[in-house]
DNA sequence: CAATAATAATAGTATTACTATCAATAATCA
DNA sequence: TGATTATTGATAGTAATACTATTATTATTG
């Protein structure tokens, strides 16, 4: 499993920040505090100023380690696409059936994160509410094309290519395993935050996870031929 | 086809703007140029400051037709919404079998506009690609549920139930209609934005429509018993 | 103990997102 | 036609944002 933690892609999150924060305590009260923050007010009104005055430091202390909050903001969803996919290989581990591997997979993909992570200063289930309301604002920019050449947006690709590849056991011939694969990751998103806010836009029920079985549903009914 | 411009959708669009800017050569000057613009630039760049200058008049005038610009974005998103269901009618005419019904429906949520609409002054083309980059960062934001509840989105909403009941026209058992469509909606979209910006995320191959023929394989494959 | 690195404190700039006021012009209606 | 009213333009101003720069203070390490 040590290869999720591999060169390429801590190189990928190396090029979101100016210092690391994990190596020391104000970083990480950086990232603790936005964590926080983004979720009480939206990404929208987050500014560098109120998290300065929330870990009770100047913003010029927070430049010293991200450029601008939308850095921040990469480095978040970066974090959170490594750590889905350190995840995702604990819960392939030893599954041999493809079937299995697959429906583990869509699983982690698409249900709530409900326990807490012991042993990490970041708080995953807070930070998984971030990534579903913000963290395609992350890409839907006009500096996608250089960030995407300095490698931003591996650690995502890579999910999606190895779920991808699952689908390519199950069948060699489908030909759009990474659409399918995207489209479930932000579906699923579009979903639990159209269930909070625009029900009408889903049939999620309050109570059971429809989106789940929605989209374990749709992928392997779409891939069967 | 008249039940589309009805009072319920003109009223969806009253709330986005102060005074209608279709009644007036600046109106219609803001409108145009700001489609231009932000396909430019890109809306988190976009300013009135800039739109003023493109159209030769001034911030404060801009101000009499939009409160910000994040209304403007409301106004052109309920605006496309408006015109791809007055689309949709026009494409379900006098087409009678569900499964036809539904193939065009999802046809036309799915490929790009290609056609220009004559007669009218927004550019539609250019309009569909500020949907595709742009649209969800107008309901992506803190105000939603207030905003959800000034109406403002009943249109994104009425498209997809009407061709959710499509759906259930096949399968009346199907339990996850809105939920199916609204991902295709949102899917196609990311799609498109992928093949551009992040083509490892996506199977698209240019020239084809792969977007098309994966949602429809899709939807159907999905629904069926 | 000295050197170095990290942080805090303060200040400052350009831009953004507005609001307010008033003059100039255009439309309309009596 | 002339008076009234609505619309736009010109100008100014404010508070907040997104930074950068400088210097003092504190903590770390060699």
């Amino acid at each position: 499993m040590n290869n999720i933690l591999s060169k390429v892609v801590f190189d990928v999150k190396e090029s979101t920040y100016v210092k690391d924060p994990q190596t020391s305590e104000l970083g990480n009260r950086i990232l603790e505090s936005s964590i926080d923050l983004i979720n009480e007010i939206g990404f929208d009104s987050f500014t560098f100023r109120k998290l300065a005055q929330s870990i009770k430091s100047v913003e010029a202390s927070i430049y010293r380690y991200f450029e601008s909050k939308h850095k921040l903001l990469l480095y978040l969803t970066t974090w959170y696409w490594s750590f889905t996919e350190y995840r995702l290989e604990f819960t392939l581990a030893n599954v041999e059936a493809p079937d299995d591997r697959l429906k583990r997979a869509i699983h982690l993909l698409t249900s709530e994160i409900e326990e807490g992570f012991s042993g990490l200063n970041i708080d995953v289930i807070k930070l998984s509410s971030i990534v579903i309301i913000e963290s395609s604002k992350a890409y839907l920019t006009k500096d996608v094309d250089q960030e995407n050449e300095a490698g931003i947006f591996l650690g995502y690709k890579h999910l999606v290519e190895r779920v991808g590849e699952i689908v390519l056991e199950i069948n060699p011939e489908f030909k759009y395993p990474n659409m399918l694969i995207s489209t479930v990751i932000e579906g699923a998103h579009n979903q639990r935050f159209f269930a909070e806010h625009l029900p009408r836009l889903t049939n999620q029920v309050k109570g059971e996870d429809a989106i789940c079985e929605f989209y374990q549903k749709m992928v392997f009914k779409t891939i069967t031929k």
